[in-house]
DNA sequence: ATGGTGGGATTCCCA
């Protein structure tokens, strides 16, 4: 019988103030391994209370004041392998973990980039531009490992994930020059992307929708931003792969929604 | 039509 494997990941826009959803979604769906992004939270007051009851035994936090924070929580054993710096300026975007059977699971959150798609203008897009120039030199250098990389990509880079293309041919998220460099980060490393493995385009597939809609679900202007790679080994392994949208309408939601696959061993 | 909402630590930054 074959070891099934759940992996999620989430940005959770704040972890303490969306601790009962997470609980819901971890009633739910019963994954193994959640990544979540923009904790922000310090380590030392991360709510573990509710992760450790529900078995999730395994931590690892990378969290900062106010702003951004990852956090790996499993309830099978990880180790945390790495947290890079790939804009370095300090801000806690990244970290690694090996798992026993070998695999590695990487979660970052890229650099949302600001307004305007001008770096002379503003400075925070260059900044995320430059981030992902740096994951792809760590990805072309990667051994053969095989590698889990999830996250908030901040990056929706299909026509098909996105509510309109044109309208948001300038909106720092669906660019030209960042889709490009989306491309060029798949590429580096021969990553496939389970959310088109499972749901190819032109499928409608969301991960986010703004607060500020009246109705997001009536507008559905949602984008693709939240994505899940592995390298090809691992795909094989994968036996599906879903967005909980649901969970965008759960009280006091945060405004992307959670990701997951099963991997079977 | 250039707003709108939400979280976090403090009057405003970031998403």
């Amino acid at each position: 019988m074959a070891d099934i494997l759940r992996i999620a990941s989430w940005n959770i826009n704040s972890v303490r103030a969306r601790i009962d959803i997470v609980e819901q979604f971890l009633a739910q769906e019963s994954p193994d391994i959640l990544c979540l992004q923009e904790t922000k939270v310090i380590d030392s007051i991360f709510p573990a209370a509710m992760f450790r009851q529900r078995g999730y035994k395994h931590l690892i936090l990378h969290g900062q004041p106010m702003h951004h924070g990852v956090a790996i929580i499993s309830r099978v054993p990880v180790y945390e392998d790495d947290r890079f710096d790939w804009q370095a300026n300090g801000e806690a975007r990244h970290v690694g973990v090996r798992l026993d059977n070998g695999v590695r699971i990487e979660n970052v959150y890229v650099p949302a980039g600001g307004d305007i798609p001008d770096r002379t203008l503003n400075p925070k897009f260059g900044q995320k531009l430059d981030f992902l120039e740096r994951m792809i030199a760590w990805s072309s250098a990667l051994d053969k490992k095989p590698t889990i990389l999830t996250g908030d990509f901040n990056i929706a880079p299909l026509e098909s994930d996105v509510w309109s293309h044109k309208q948001l041919l300038d909106v720092v998220s669906h660019t030209p020059v960042e889709c490009e460099i989306l491309g060029r980060l798949q590429a580096s490393n021969d990553w496939v992307d389970l959310g088109r493995h499972f749901h190819p385009a032109p499928q409608r597939l969301y991960t986010w929708w703004s607060y500020r809609a009246k109705d997001w679900a009536a507008s559905d202007r949602g984008r693709r931003l939240d994505h899940m790679w592995t390298t090809p080994d691992l795909a094989a392994k994968a036996v599906s792969h879903r967005v909980v949208e649901p969970a965008r309408s759960w009280t006091k939601p945060s405004d992307h929604i959670p990701i997951i696959t099963e991997f079977a061993f």
